[in-house]
DNA sequence: CCTACCGATCGGTAGG
DNA sequence: CCTACCGATCGGTAGG
């Protein structure tokens, strides 16, 4: 049995809080007054929690990353030895997906507002974000190293492309309503076969 | 020649202004003092040129559509008859990538602040959004008549996909620094063909 | 297109 | 965690 504190409680309270307003209305957007009166406290005791501002949004930031990164690390460690490319990575896609879709608030305050946040914000989040790059690009070398991957785009260009692709969806999927693993699936075999599948020549 | 009045002049150096900010800081983190400041004026004169904030961030956003919504267009009308699916769709590919690096401030201030803006503003930019979707849609479905195309994935998730991934390079491509014609050979033959080619069965 | 100003709101702090 | 407040800044307007 996990002990909450009174604190903590509160503490996350504000921080689901203020990922959906931030997602909402952007950083600048969302003052801690709006925050301190949604999530049941005044804007002065915001100060017992979180030094400023700024520390509310790094840590919005960073959950968000956080969250999908186990998610996809934790399924495809927990893949048979030895999957095929096919199965590596749409296991890979499907895990990004869900949790990104899971935990939109979260997630989808980081993909909009990452690039309008003061400079000292952003440096405070590039960490985690580089790390989870690096585990697709972990994922995407080993599936090249199975052999049947045409080697024409290089593995940076097809992350950027592939992860680019999946957070766009967050504009427009909505969970409650759509299939989250028909929407992996459909993803997956764009992905890795393209709108035409086989090449012309 | 244009006779180009100095309102008209001053109208456009605001727009080009604020397009800016508004990608680097947000909606709410640009003030009108901000823009003005910049683009040589008083704060109150920005009053002389347009009636309110809204009208100066929705024309940022009209402007941002149009430009893209243009080149494509043009750039499709002027292909020889009857095309392959490989080559509409590359040329179209192709166009997007290069008008939305073309005109970056415009097109990533709409890409970023579109989802945090008030509600009347948003419903204001949608008409065009809507009909650049539509154009699209058209694009895909007439590559698809060819015959060629696998009909596993619908035109809308297609759409979304790709146009997703394509804006996500705004996040990271310096038209500056890098190739825009060879990232859209890269984006059309991965839109086209995926990771490895051929399905398996 | 500027000057001078309005009421409202901002992030943050002192003191409890 | 609250009350009460600070100086700074906001979008917008009147009058020129």
């Amino acid at each position: 049995m996990t002990a909450i504190s009174k604190a903590e409680d509160t503490r996350q309270r504000v921080l689901d809080v203020a990922a959906r307003q931030f997602r909402d209305r952007g950083y600048a957007g969302v003052s801690l007054r709006d925050i301190a009166d949604e999530a049941g406290l005044k804007a002065g005791s915001l100060y017992y929690h979180f030094r400023s501002k700024d520390e509310i949004v790094a840590t919005v930031l960073d959950i968000g990353i956080a969250l999908v990164h186990e998610a996809v690390e934790r399924a495809v460690a927990a893949l048979p030895q030895g999957p095929s490319p096919e199965r590596l990575l749409t296991t890979a896609i499907r895990q990004h997906l869900q949790a990104f879709l899971a935990y939109s608030d979260y997630t989808s305050a980081n993909v909009r507002i990452f690039g309008q946040l003061p400079p000292e914000v952003r440096r405070a989040n590039l960490p985690a974000r580089q790390r989870y790059e690096a585990l697709w690009d972990a994922i995407i070398d080993r599936a090249r190293a199975a052999g049947t991957v045409r080697n024409s785009v290089d593995t940076a260009t097809f992350r950027l492309f592939l992860l680019g692709a999946m957070n766009a969806s967050l504009e427009w999927f909505d969970p409650a309503r759509g299939d989250v693993d028909r929407l992996a699936r459909r993803y997956a075999d764009l992905a890795l076969h393209g709108l035409l599948g086989r090449p012309e020549a």
